[in-house]
Formats: C-alpha cells, structure tokens, sequence
DNA sequence: ATGAAAGCGCTAACAG
DNA sequence: CTGTTAGCGCTTTCAT
C-alpha cells in the first residue's frame, strides 16, 4: 500500500479512497533533493555532516529547504538511526518549585546541544515513576534524568533495560545506577540538627513528607539530636505535595501535643512559612517560643518576617549538571567508574532560629 | 545492509564488521510475534486494539511480551501511523510558578490518555518560540500548547505549517490560531485598577515585565486610572523572569521618584512580596504609606504580613483544561469555530491594599 | 564529494 | 479473527 501515494500523487484526484485529509503532505527529503538537483542522501548530509559536502551542493540544497519550506521527519531520523535525541526527565511532582528549577536548569543544558526534553511527572509513586520510565523506554530516549534516586527494585530493573545513561539527582545514592547529582539529604539534615542544637534548642520536632528525601532528612536530623544527648526528634508526617497549609496544620498540631518543643525542621521552606504565618496569627513568638527552619532556600524563605533560616540547596546547578554529565556521555565520553557529584548544600542562618 | 543482522544474528561472531557494541539489540515484533505462535499484526493488534483479539491468543502474546520483556519501540510506530502521541509545551520560563502549574496540569491530561508531554522553554524570546515551534514541528508531535500568545508573525506561520492542533493560553488572543484558554489580562490589570481606585488611591503604579501579558495587564490598569479620572500610572519595567530582588528593588526606585505615589500594582506576587518585604526594612508602612498588589494568587501572598492583596488566576486548569480541548481534538472532534474558553480571574481583597 | 541499495521496527490496508 | 503485503521518511554502509 503506497500510502504515500494515496495521499501525494493522486490527492487531487482521490479516485482510490475516500480519504478526509486531501491536502498536501509536508515535503520530504526526496522532493528537496529534486529541487536542489541531488540524491536525498546528500539533502540528509547538508542536514547532519555539512562539512562533507562541496560548498555549492550545500548551498544549493539549503535554499530548497528554504523555498520548500522543508521540515525534516526526526521521527523517521530516529529510528534509522537509532538515537532519538531526546531525553527524559521524571520528576515527583511540577507543583513544586525545587524540582522546576531543576528542569530549568536542565532543559537549557539540552537546549543548548539540541536535545529536547521529554517530561514526566510520578506525583511521588513508585508504580508511577515505574510506568514513565518504560514508556520512555519505549521512545528511545537517548538518556534519563530522575529527581530522586530509584529505589524500587522494578524501576531500576527497567532502567537498566532500557540500557542509556541515566542520572539520579537530588541525592547520592549509595549505589547509583550510571551517574548521580545532588548533595546528601542526611547530611543536609544533620546539618540543620546541629544548627538547632548549636543555638540551644533542646526538644526537636521534624514535619514533613514520607519521600526519601525527606526521611534522608529526617535521619540526619536524628543523628544530630542523638550525637548532642538529646531526646529524638518527634515526627510529624504530611502528604506529598505539600502546601503552605500543611505547614500550618503541623505547627498547631505539633505545639499542641507537645508544649515543650522549642525547635522545628521542616523539609521544605513552604511548610515552614505556613508554620511561620500560623504563629503569627496565635501570637507565638518565632523564634523564641519556637524556632522554624526550611529547607531548599526558596525565594520566600528570605522575605518572609521574621526570615526563614533554611538549608540552601542548588536546584537549577543540579539540573545543569546532570544535562552536561548525560551530554557528556553522550557524545561520546567513555562510562567512567560511577559518576557521582556533590555539588553540597549549606545552612543559612537567619531570624527564625 | 541489514543493520540488525549484524548485530543480532552475527553478533556473537562479529566477523563482518568490528562494531563495540556486540550486547544484544532488544526484542522486536518479531521475536515476540514467533514466540508466540502469531505474525508480528498479530503482536501489533495485542498492543492497540486488543479487543480485536481472540482471548487466547491475546493471552499468548501477552505471555510472550512480558517472556521477552518486550519494549515496543514507539518511534518506528510513531512512523508507521503518523501519530506521535506527544504533545510539545512551550513556556516563556520554568523558573515561575505560573507556568510550572499550567504544566502540572496539563501533564497529568495528557498521562491519563497516554499521551507524552515534550518541554520547551523560550526565555521570553519570540526567536526561540519559533525555533522551539520548529523543533516540535520536526518531531510531529500531534498537538502544541503555547503558554502566552503567538504573536510573531513566523510563529503562527510555521504552526500553522505544522497542521496539527494547537492551544494558545495566559490569554484570549483576538485572533486565535485555534483554540485557546485562559482569561483576559487587560480586564484582570483593569480589576485590579478598579480595586485600587475604589479603595481611594489616587498616585498609581505599574511595576512588571514586558512580555505580551505584563502588557495586556498594564493597559487594564491604566483604563481604570483614565475611567476614574486619575493620571496615567508610572510605570516601571523589569526584566523577566523577576525576582523577589527585582520587587525590592522597584518599590524604592518607585517611591524615591515619585514620593506621591499610594498604590503600586505588581505583575506578579514574587515582585509585590520583595515590595512587601522591602517596606517593612524601610518602615514604609504597607498599606498606609503605600499600598500593593500582586497578581497570580501565588501561596506567598497568602501567607505574607500584611496578606498580599492580588489577582487570583487558575494557572493549573488552565493545563487541564489545554490538555483536555487537545485530547478532544486528537480523538476526532470535529474542529469548531474558533474555541476559546475563558476560565476567567478573581479579585482577592486582603491587608496590602 | 556524491550516490545506490538496504533497511530501522512498526502499522494500515486489504483479503480471507 | 488473523495474515500478507507494502510502505512511513530517514540514515547507514559501501562503492565510486
């Protein structure tokens, strides 16, 4: 079935069938190289390996691209090449700003060598992030960059099925599957503990999400509050995504059960404005009734009265460097021993503790 | 030259060609069509119309399929049927909250059908939307979601070249390419003139950016300063994307020419916040001294002391909504006289103003 | 520096 | 309900 020809040669005509959409299909490489006096191949080396041809060839077919308007098929490119130039990104969620800063910082890095970016969003399940990757799999994406680490045995089964490179961004794995980028979350949140505790706090609390990243933090927490002698932190868990609101309801939650504590972390700087907000409203004095501390360093966190200390992080770097590592490898750099970066993170003091 | 003879059947001998990568290729149709007692249609049918199936034998594929771990490689299907199943998003930043939720939105419509979402950003550049539009064009992606309007004249060229749907939104163009949703940001710039106005201001300012939008809003405000009979607004433009800083800054250099000045309207509530933020270091009061108001309804309003009065918008049904005129479309809606859906804005009244 | 031949892996049309 | 046939539009050898 010259289905092609159904729609080109005979379109005016259409005595064959009954097909809706008589219009002109968009010009191939064939009706280029015609018009530019040439074989397709070479039409396809202007597009890919200019250098290889005579200037007057490569002349003479880019102003038939031109006059035919032509837009080459990458579908078709793809799959006779077998690279898709596109890579797939697979994020827990949009509605947060950490991670689409990390997009940003990504899609320019791709931009830049034009590679596109292929988007996914798990909304923080594993049987979704599961799902993304095969169907990315399934699009022959060059490469995959994973906020978070995968854990699920399933998922990085599937990854290395799918046998490209693959980041894993925003923490360190202990065993990463290709390449990874980010800093360490129970660092991070060990950090944040000592900083508590460094300023006096005695009774510890943690509010946060059930991810691993926030349990990362959580831990770190813990450790600090143990190394110090102190009581281990109490916990208060809040669903993903979470919302200023969450922060709020934690807050009253957590002063309610227990008047002593004089200390909260939360995994991020929403949570903590929301807390920060609700003790304005109750008249509790931050930081001396309660101290408050973010995560992230987001834009409100310094803003906000009285400000919020927090643990910066460098979202956008880190979605730049796992664009240039996958980039890298892409172009051909040899896999070298597991590939890891630090790029660290660092505690901000500000009025709120 | 059959490529994949070489790699495959060859493979473990190598003796043609001196290849590196001897791993097996993944299964094919093929493969999985042999083990499974059927022809490769048969393999094709069992993946997209499984109802056509006999029960048996679909089970005996799906057998085989999950045997093999079969990936079907959607780029040679993409190419066989003319249909990509990826939709192209183009926003002007990431790095903004606005877009990141018409994106959450969308992504989640277009992942109930199926349906994958490639990610563009332009950096508020009209030559990189039309390079983006391109690119998109070159993959045959089935639809494209603009977040703004297409106003150059070689964008809505080539998406129209492109032929396939497309859904404009952040506004309501007069002349739509097609379809569009969103809500009119000059009556949103005019409602929150009328705001101020009502409430007595009388010296009003206009600080934002100057993209299409930030524009449309600033001609609203200044209707409403002409309809009441008040001067033209000062106007102060920033550079996109804005920052916090960007706010702080602008409320001093707003305020230090023009000490008249009682109310300023920011084109979005990060800017309005670092005002907000930047009044209270300087012991301006808010909103006695000055009054301000954001747009967007981000969380940060919400939250901020005094509460950020602002424009309310639906950033993420708009996705939504996108995503599902889209999906319609691609599933065979007829096209309709020109379809705009006008999702609309609210005023929201609270302590800044 | 250019061309000819041979697929890449899948799906649509048609037949049975 | 299942199979046969014929491409989709491009890139890759290999040859000249």
């Amino acid at each position: 079935m010259n289905r092609r020809a159904d729609r080109r040669e005979n379109a005016p005509i259409s005595h064959r069938t009954g097909r809706r959409r008589t219009a002109a299909a968009p010009a191939r490489m064939e009706e280029v190289a015609r018009a530019a006096g040439v074989s397709p191949v070479t039409v396809s080396r202007a597009l890919n390996h200019p250098q290889q041809l005579a200037p007057e060839t490569l002349a003479a077919v880019r102003s038939a691209i031109d006059r035919l308007r032509y837009v080459r098929n990458l579908t078709a490119g793809s799959l006779a090449s077998n690279r898709s130039r596109i890579v797939g990104a697979i994020v827990p969620t949009l509605a947060s700003s950490l991670f689409s800063d990390t997009l940003n910082g990504l899609s320019e890095a791709l931009h830049d060598q034009g590679y596109q970016l292929l988007l996914g969003q798990t909304g923080y399940q594993a049987s979704e992030e599961a799902a993304l990757v095969r169907a990315f799999a399934g699009r022959r994406v060059d490469g995959i960059v994973l906020a978070g680490m995968a854990r699920a045995r399933g998922v990085r089964a599937a990854l290395r099925r799918a046998a490209v490179p693959v980041v894993e961004t925003w923490d360190l794995p202990a065993r990463p599957i290709d390449m990874a980028v980010g800093f360490s979350n129970r660092d991070a949140g060990r950090a944040a503990g000592w900083h508590l505790v460094d300023r006096g706090y005695k009774r510890l609390a943690f509010a946060g999400g059930s991810d691993d990243r926030s349990q990362a933090r959580l831990l770190g927490l813990i450790d600090a509050a143990a190394q110090r002698g102190l009581s281990a932190p109490l916990v208060w868990h809040l669903p993903n995504p979470s919302t200023i609101a969450d922060g709020a309801a934690a807050i009253t939650r957590l002063l309610t059960d227990e008047p002593e504590l004089d200390a909260v972390f939360f995994s991020n700087d929403m949570l903590a404005a929301g807390a920060a907000a609700e003790c304005a409203r109750r008249g509790w004095a931050v930081p001396s009734r309660v101290a408050l501390m973010g995560f992230a360093d987001l834009p409100i966190a310094a803003v906000f009265e009285p400000a919020l200390s927090t643990v910066q992080v460098r979202a956008r770097e880190i979605g730049r460097c796992a664009g240039d590592l996958l980039l890298r490898r892409l172009a051909g750099a040899a896999r070298p021993a597991a590939r890891i970066v630090d790029l660290g993170f660092s505690v901000v003091h500000r009025g709120s503790t």
